[in-house]
DNA sequence: AGTCGAGCGCGCA
DNA sequence: TGCGCGCTCGACT
């Protein structure tokens, strides 16, 4: 199992309507490589399988998505889902965060 | 508050 | 080998 297949693992098990964080995903997998975790959602080959869109930063905001910062369709598609978005932050994100 | 620099793991050159 | 990244955190301003 590589890095990014566990990083994948854990994303595509986040249930609609929750969200998670690349802190959480790193601290899942005993390591500090916060980094490479983002580095790998990026990467991911099925992103049909992977909702990497709700993979958000510590902070509540969305990180990058596709190579974009404030990517819109990563907002509208997280609200449909039922989450709050306020100014590019997730209002109450710790409520949607998904503990894997 | 905002900014800076270090630290991690993997990919690409 | 070396650098950069969809990040985070502790120190400083």
């Amino acid at each position: 199992m590589n890095f990014n297949q566990k990083v994948w693992d854990l994303t595509k098990r986040i249930p609609k309507g929750k969200v998670t964080t690349y802190k959480e995903i790193a601290n899942r997998l005993k390591t500090k490589a916060y980094r490479a975790v983002g580095r790998a959602l990026k990467q991911n080959k099925k992103p049909i399988i992977i909702p990497c869109h709700r993979v958000i930063k510590s902070d509540g905001s969305l990180g990058g998505y596709k190579g974009r910062l404030n990517n819109k369709e990563k907002i509208s598609l997280l609200r449909k889902e039922g989450i709050k978005i306020k100014k590019n932050k997730v209002e109450n994100f710790k409520e949607y965060l998904s503990k894997l």
